[in-house]
Formats: structure tokens, C-alpha cells, sequence
DNA sequence: GTCTATAGCCGGATAGAC
DNA sequence: GTCTATCCGGCTATAGAC
């Protein structure tokens, strides 16, 4: 009875295991190439394994493809709550925007696979984000409505403020590549994003800015 | 003789309105689906005709995608030849942002397509970026590197300014079924995109100006 | 130039031995 | 839990009648 309770065990630690190598392998295919583009024998050859075996783990290629994009979600739009009721609303926005930056920095697959989703149609994505971030967006809106009220913020419109932010910094991984192009074909090198992290504050924050007030950004080059 | 030379005039002219039928077709299809989502089928269904004519038009898919790129790319990149170098730096910009919102409203489907292209990986698009788009854009980065040397603009780098505008300005076509869950799940009306184009001018306009100036966007309402 | 029928391939999914 | 062999469905592409 002992010895079959510990093989029950064994069991569901290598399932665990063997389901984070495949979704992990699913994430870097399914941002290259796209949900349609990828073959599920494509994925088992990266990790040497038999097509079979990624059927044993999940039923089909929309099962693994819903794991994957549970786990990018979530993630995804956490970065909003980033945003609180500060004395200084500028900073709170220049925060924002760092960290959307650095999101897309760190997890370039995950923005991939995230606007392939939506640009694909089906938009899987779109049910969570209705019921998750909708309300959540709102609330951030209305902080910022208030903000602008008390004259901290020039008077722009909050929800197309977040469709800017999030259009200039999903940017910078959705369109790597095109960006490479301007950079000899080669990736974003580290001094540049940082430029750019830089030249991305500055039009937002300034933007941002009430007229009248000081021109100069708050924080500079440290992050 | 005459009869015949008539009669190959004839089927020229049908070739070109067939071929014209099927790109635009083709068009709607891969810009909602996707390359790799779109089957020939569903194109030729889609003008009540059999597969088999459209490969008589288009000897493969690809050639079919080839095709439609061509007619995009052109348009696409089009609009940065409208900056110039006039008196008022930011009227130039604001020029050019509003003239890319409009294509994004008028053209999502351009958008969309050159988007899935660059994401799915092929990138097919890209190889025609490097040769025919990146020295214009080089062009149009010293021209402004020149304005903030003036001291008309704010020292932003040109070409991530060039980056946020596209970011901004193709997410209102890329993301419009985001953009839709928060208007109910409806696409954005016409008032509210005007909303929006008011708000984008607003940001990048007053995100360029030189610290001191006015904050007051030149241009309103009227587009 | 247009259509029907079908060949041929590729990818997802399963059966069943180990 | 892992693997080989294989089926099946869907899609591209072509052959060939009209």
C-alpha cells in the first residue's frame, strides 16, 4: 500500500514536470510562428520526444494552446494594478510604463502570442480579458479622471491613454523584428532598449504633462 | 487576325478583373484569419467560385499572398513621405499621426495582414522594408534630428519616436477587437475614434514640445 | 477561361506494444 | 509513462472535360 501510494506520487511529479517542459517548448513555437503556424511534431522534436507523448499530456492542440495562454494572461495585465493613488500622479504613470517596457523586454513570447491571438480572430484571449481586466481598466480610468480634474494631468482621455501605452510598449516585442531591420538585422541591443525605454517616458510622461508646468522629465536614465 | 488580337485583349482584361476580384477577397481572408489560418477554399467560396480558378489566376498560395503583400506595402509606408520639412515642426507631426490614424481606420485590413506577416515569422514583408522603407525613414530621422537641434522639438530619439507612432497609431487597427470588448464588444464608433485621434494628437504633439512652450495643441477637433 | 473530380501531402490524433 | 506505426481528415494543387 505504501510503495503504491509512492508510485502515485512519482507519477504526478513527472506529469508536472513533463507538462512544463512542453508548455515551455509550446511558448517559444507558438510566439515564432504563430497558434496555426506550429505543428505539434515541431514542439516534441525540440524536446526529443515522440508527437505521442505531447498527446499523453494534453488531449490536443487546443487543450496545450489554452495552458499556454492561461499562463501569459495572467501575467499580462497584472501590471496594470502597478497603478495606485500617489502624490505624484506623473511618476505614477512613468512608473507604469517602465515596467510595461520591461515586460516586454522579459517576456517578448508572451506579447507575441498575445496579439497573434487577437490579430488570428479567434481571440481566445478576449473572454478573459472581458471579464478579468475590464473592471479593472475602469477603476484605473476613474483614478486617472480624478487626476485630471484636480488639473495633475493634462486632459486626455484615460482609456485611450492605456491603448497608447500599451500599443508603444507591446511595440517593442511585437515588432522586433521589423525593429531589426533598423538595426542591421540584429536584435535590440541592451543600450538601445534602454534608449528607447528612455525616449518612451519622455513622449508619455511629457505628454502627459499640464501646460504650464516644468518641461523636464522626473526620472532620467536609472530605472 | 483582327478577330484574335481582339480576342487576347479580351482575356487580358478578364485576368486583371478576376486576379483584382481574388486579391481582394484574399485580402479580408488572411487579415481575419491569418496566413496560415486561410484556405484556399474559403477565398473561392467567398466569391462563389471553385479552388480550382483561383489556382488558374494564382499558381500557389503563396504567390496569392505575395501578391497581396505587394498591393500593401506601398500604401503602407507611403504616408511617412508626407513629412516635410515646413515652419512649425509639431504641425508636421501632427500631420503625419493623423494621417496614420486614418489609415488605420480606413485600411485595418492592411494593418492587420502586415502585422500577422511580421509575427508569424516569415516575415515577407521585411525584406522589402530593409531595402525601400529604412532609408526614407533615415531621411525623415535626421529631419527631425535637425528640429531638435533648432530646439523646436524636445530631444526625443527620432527613429523610437517613429516606433511609438506606429505602436500607437496600428493598435487602433490591430487590437480593434480588444478595443471593442470595451465598448461593449461593438467596434469603436465613428465619434469615439474621433475621441481617440484627439487624444493621440494630444500626447505625441505635446510629448515633442520643447519644455516652455505653449501646451496647447494647435489643431482641434477639425481633422 | 471555367468547372468537377481527384491525387497527394501533411498534420493531428489514436491504437496498442513495451 | 513512453514509443512506433498508422489512420483519418483537411488542404493544396493538378488533370482533364467542357
Amino acid at each position: 500500500m505504501r510503495r503504491q501510494t509512492q508510485a502515485i506520487a512519482a507519477k504526478a511529479r513527472i506529469r508536472k514536470i513533463n507538462e512544463e517542459r512542453i508548455t515551455t517548448a509550446a511558448i517559444a513555437a507558438f510566439a515564432n510562428k504563430g497558434a496555426h503556424g506550429t505543428t505539434i511534431a515541431e514542439i516534441a522534436a525540440s524536446l526529443d520526444m515522440p508527437t505521442a507523448t505531447v498527446h499523453y499530456y494534453f488531449k490536443n492542440k487546443e487543450t496545450l494552446y489554452d495552458a499556454v495562454l492561461q499562463q501569459i494572461v495572467h501575467l499580462w495585465f497584472s501590471k496594470i494594478a502597478g497603478i495606485e493613488d500617489g502624490e505624484d500622479p506623473l511618476a505614477e504613470i512613468e512608473k507604469y510604463v517602465r515596467s510595461k517596457m520591461e515586460f516586454s523586454r522579459q517576456y517578448p513570447e508572451a506579447s507575441r502570442i498575445f496579439a497573434s491571438d487577437i490579430l488570428g480572430g479567434h481571440a481566445n484571449i478576449l473572454s478573459k480579458v472581458e471579464t478579468e481586466i475590464r473592471p479593472i481598466v475602469a477603476k484605473k480610468c476613474e483614478l486617472i479622471d480624478g487626476w485630471i480634474r484636480m488639473g495633475r494631468i493634462r486632459p486626455i482621455d484615460p482609456l485611450n491613454l492605456f491603448f497608447m501605452i500599451w500599443g508603444i510598449t507591446e511595440y517593442y516585442a511585437n515588432f522586433a523584428s521589423e525593429i531589426g531591420v533598423f538595426f542591421d538585422g540584429k536584435p535590440m541591443p541592451d543600450a538601445e532598449f534602454e534608449k528607447a525605454v528612455q525616449a518612451v517616458v519622455d513622449l508619455v510622461v511629457n505628454g502627459c504633462r499640464p501646460a504650464g508646468q516644468s518641461g523636464v522629465v522626473l526620472a532620467t536614465a536609472g530605472a
